[in-house]
DNA sequence: GAAATATTGTACCGATCAGTATAATTACCT
DNA sequence: AGGTAATTATACTGATCGGTACAATATTTC
């Protein structure tokens, strides 16, 4: 029929995902996003749909991104303990990657609520919701096992390690060194009792 | 010799900075500050300058307010668990308070970064690293004091109580349910041992 | 009351914004 | 080979951006 996209749309999606993720939604240009991924403006629209569109692809991507190093990380580990050592390693690993922005995309979308959508806060919502979910299970886990104190509020002790993932991402993008955010996660072993 | 302003300089400097705190820097124009601060653009920026240094003033009148917030709570506590309670106590109530929006002018500064000059990420960079400097030493007071385990890592868990102040900020802008974070704030105190 | 001067109000600047209409190009499929 | 259709490329739109020039206004001091 007709010809073929000389692009791969996946990579461009990445290239676009980093400029959002360092500079968040508003303050990232049509323009920045055709440099970033090497197209013209025409083949972003025709592809990715609008600005918002893009972002929300963006966002998804980043979140699959998240939920899958969880998965694994849950999958892997035997104890709760490995998985939040395990977790938190990743976390400051990805923060401190040279290769990607410092900050989180997920952080940046929830503070940039007001320039979103509903569907856009609710992404970001449920992203930062299974992330609690997932410690709440691994730590009720932990309790059957006798791992951990049958007193534990599984709830509180999942929000606040969320808590401490977000916290390290603002720490990470404020230029925090790595061995804090390290000692931060070890000390984050406390919340378990 | 001329008149007076009909305005009051610091009310329109917390209107604006309440602009910044809910919509970043980016996404704040100059007619969103006319607005806010029932300004003409011309008195915006005969009394504040430009849009950057206005955002300046905000970030310095907003880090004021959490650094008395601190010293007050550092210096009406007794214990180190005291303050700890109180400090999150009162960040939750800032968090969640209606007439203020959800989430935080400092880690808005810091994941927008890219956007700021040096001096304005010194500035959040200075406050946050404050926070912590102010939880390190009201810890190294408890251990002093033999309240809390002469074992206790006090940078550590400085860090990792910052960590869960910024990330109560991010749960907050995401809409969690100010129970959730009150729970967070309890589990908190088990980082002290 | 008059001179002086900071403030307020209006109108505008070039630049950039997100988005699009349209033309030129290219490769696929029959 | 040729018709087809999607892609690339160019150029443009109206709106809004941050910022400013300048005139009108109002008030304080002498």
């Amino acid at each position: 029929m007709a010809r073929n996209k000389e692009f791969d749309e996946e990579t461009a999606l990445r290239a676009a995902m980093q400029v959002f993720w360092a500079k968040g939604y508003s303050a990232t240009s049509i323009h920045d996003l055709e440099e970033a991924t090497g197209l013209l403006r025409t083949s972003i629209y025709n592809t990715f749909g609008n600005k918002r569109e893009l972002f929300k692809s963006c966002l998804a991507l980043y979140g699959r991104r998240i939920e899958r190093a969880l998965a694994e990380i849950v999958a892997g580990a035997s104890t709760s303990r490995e998985v939040v050592r395990h977790w938190h390693a990743r976390v400051i690993g990805m923060l401190t990657d040279p290769q990607t922005p410092a900050g989180c995309l997920v952080v940046f979308s929830v503070l940039e609520g007001e320039q979103h959508d509903a569907e856009t806060k609710a992404m970001a919502a449920a992203l930062m919701s299974e992330v609690h979910r997932q410690f709440e299970g691994i730590l009720q886990k932990g309790v059957r096992r006798g791992e951990l104190s049958a007193e534990l509020d599984c709830a509180g002790v999942a929000g606040a390690l969320s808590s401490i993932t977000w916290g390290l991402a603002v720490l990470a993008a404020a230029g925090s060194p790595p061995e804090q955010l390290r000692s931060i996660a070890q000390e984050t072993l406390r919340l378990l009792g």
